[in-house]
RNA sequence: UGGGGUGUAGCCAAGCGGUAAGGCAACGGGUUUUGAUCCCGUGAUUCGCAGGUUCGAAUCCUGCCACCCCAGCCA
């Protein structure tokens, strides 16, 4: 599907392709995409995912998955298992899997190489007293008094540091830069700190661990990586970056590249404010299927592959990127509407009677599994003299254009007969509980003789052979399409209406054996994929996302008009 | 008031001194037993603003404005 989409390369492609093209590294392409296993990957990540993935594998080059696990009191093995899923879920494979604590010696024993070199020492401050000795955006650091520390005696404490000798927070080992650098990273930045944590790789052999900056970088260059490719906010860490490079004596030189996040309107990206849906409640989990995360999308029943087109049609750049979900809808649609088979579900059943259909007859419907694509054959459905239609296919007081079922009126069944509403039945309320309508035998679909036509058609079941099931209509999580940037309060920027369940969906019987996980179009309804299969005894159906449907905008027009004049 | 970035249509995004690609959205029209799909067509005298260089500027220079990121012993 993203096949012959015209586009020049991007700014990073362009890059590397220069580099190959000039033979930097010998020609060879290396990437990886380092994720801290300390939650979920949402879309934002899938971005990097494809960027780092692509380029590679484009370049006839390897792209690692490594975890930078360099903080054990947020990591844990749940995530690392997550994340590999999700990866290989949108369709990628590691060259080979890492993790930064894969390197720890090898980490420890550049940080001696830095003391040895007095470019790092061991300082005796305290959380807040680097703090305030590191300056203001405007005001220059201050050195430390344990700057000045030397080397044998810094090298003797960072082995203590080591051996567990010292508590937490006691000592910290600091890259000796410059206090007064305008980048406040370049201030002396800490490479090691003391946690004395059991480590979910590693356990209690460490109670030293390196700091991201430090693990990264040399992770980079210890294996081979050429392009690091990251997002914006690590721009004003690369003078560091290629600090640590230079100093030390590694293996190779990678070049880190950065690129601008996405983000998507009417929800949020960060981690903790996802996860802070989560904990209250507001949504039942991470896969929840409103949220962006690549479990929620998956559930929601995205395709890896729909996934993969919208971040090839976003595109890349260093522009702040906030896309709107109709461009993600659009891909999700263009995916499915390929390759999901037909299939008929009536979300909010009206009975229908037709009384001059036989109680005793039934017939059996041929009915495309995809109207474009015939190779994918048909299938059956029943029709009888009950049959369930929509809802809101039927209305008393339609609108000029409205061309369903209204009182007197006809309509076409998809696939059955052309029929006439003769009669409305309500009940105590006034709620219209039930039609009975007439049917022309001689505009059966297929062998049509009447050569009549309708303006509109709609679909059914079979009251007799419907299967019940439960739907779920998932909409936008939030109301307001910044909600990063909305003030007031959680609950008021939430959409109230983001998940609406129909627990009497009546589906024709040839979904009673579909599949978790299988995708259909309900015909004019939607795409709809498989929560619990129908076998399981209570089937829960999912929606996807909506067809396109322009008679619900001309519909909002009208009323909006309506609304101005009156 | 420091440093690093970014400003091209409603949302993305090409463009790399030779006269504004493409996608999504929107709006017309055609086909259609899904108001779906599909097909055809429509939008920037103008690239944050103001100057300058040039035969020629979105592209180069200067100044200004707006927005984003940075002061974790997080990543």
């Amino acid at each position: 599907m993203d096949t012959d989409r015209e586009k020049g390369p991007d700014f990073i492609r362009q890059i590397v392709a220069a580099d190959v093209a000039a033979g930097k590294n010998d020609g060879r392409v290396q990437t990886r995409f380092p994720p801290e296993p300390n939650g979920y990957l949402h879309i934002g990540h899938a971005k990097a995912i494809c960027i780092s993935f692509e380029i590679a594998s484009e370049f006839d080059g390897r792209c690692f998955l490594r975890f930078d696990d360099t903080n054990p009191e947020k990591e844990d093995v749940e995530f690392v298992e997550a994340i590999k899923t999700d990866v290989r879920w949108l369709g990628f494979e590691w060259a080979e899997l890492r993790h930064a604590s894969d390197y720890f010696p090898k980490l420890y024993e550049l940080a001696v190489e830095l003391i040895r070199q007095g470019k790092a020492y061991v300082d005796s401050l305290s959380a807040e007293e680097i703090r305030d000795f590191r300056g203001t955006l405007t005001e220059p650091g201050r050195d430390s008094p344990d700057r000045n520390r030397s080397i044998d005696e810094n090298l003797g404490l960072f082995e203590r540091m080591r051996a567990g000798e010292f508590d937490e927070g006691q000592y910290v080992l600091r890259a000796k830069i410059d206090m007064a650098a305008p980048n406040i990273n370049l201030r002396d930045p800490t490479l090691y700190r003391v946690r004395k944590v059991e480590h979910q790789r590693t356990g209690g052999e460490w109670c030293i661990y390196p700091m991201y900056d430090f693990a990264h970088t040399l992770s980079d260059a210890l294996e081979g990586t050429t392009h690091s490719l990251c997002s914006l906010e690590f721009e004003d860490h690369r003078p560091l970056y290629d600090w640590l490079i230079r100093q030390l004596p590694v293996p190779y030189e990678p070049q880190q590249i950065e690129f601008s996040r996405l983000n998507l309107m009417y929800t949020v990206m960060s981690k903790r404010k996802l996860k802070r849906l989560v904990d209250e409640g507001r949504v039942s989990g991470w896969d929840d299927p409103r949220m962006p995360t690549l479990s929620g999308m998956r559930r929601r029943g995205y395709t890896p592959e729909a996934v993969r087109d919208f971040i090839s049609r976003v595109g890349i750049s260093k522009n702040y990127q906030v896309v709107e979900l109709g461009a993600l809808e659009s891909s999700v649609r263009e995916d499915l509407n390929e390759n999901a088979a037909r299939r008929f579900a009536v979300l909010r059943p009206l009975k229908i009677v037709i009384e001059s259909y036989s109680e005793d007859d039934e017939e059996l419907m041929e009915a495309a599994n995809h109207p474009n694509r015939p190779e994918l054959g048909s299938r059956t459905v029943p029709f009888c003299r009950e049959l369930y239609i929509e809802h809101d296919d039927f209305r008393e007081d339609a609108p000029k254009k409205f061309f369903r079922l209204v009182p007197g009126g006809e309509v076409r069944l998809r696939y059955g007969y052309i029929i006439k509403c003769e009669r409305v039945i309500k009940d105590a309320d006034g709620r219209v509980v039930e039609l009975r309508c007439s049917h022309d035998p001689a505009t059966r679909s297929g062998s049509d003789q009447s050569g009549r036509k309708v303006k509109g058609t709609i679909h059914w079941v079979s009251a007799r052979h419907a299967v019940p099931a439960e739907v779920r209509l998932y909409d936008r999580l939030f109301k307001v399409p910044d909600p990063d940037r909305a003030e007031g309060d959680i609950e008021d920027l939430l959409n109230p209406e983001s998940l609406e369940i129909l627990s009497d969906a009546m589906l024709e019987p040839s979904l009673a054996d579909a599949d978790e996980g299988e995708r259909f179009q309900f015909e004019r309804q939607g795409y709809f994929v498989v929560e619990t299969p129908l076998s399981a005894g209570h089937g829960v159906l999912t929606r996807t996302v909506t067809l396109r449907d322009s008679w619900a905008k001309v519909e909002r027009q009208a009323l909006a008009t309506a609304g101005a004049l009156a």
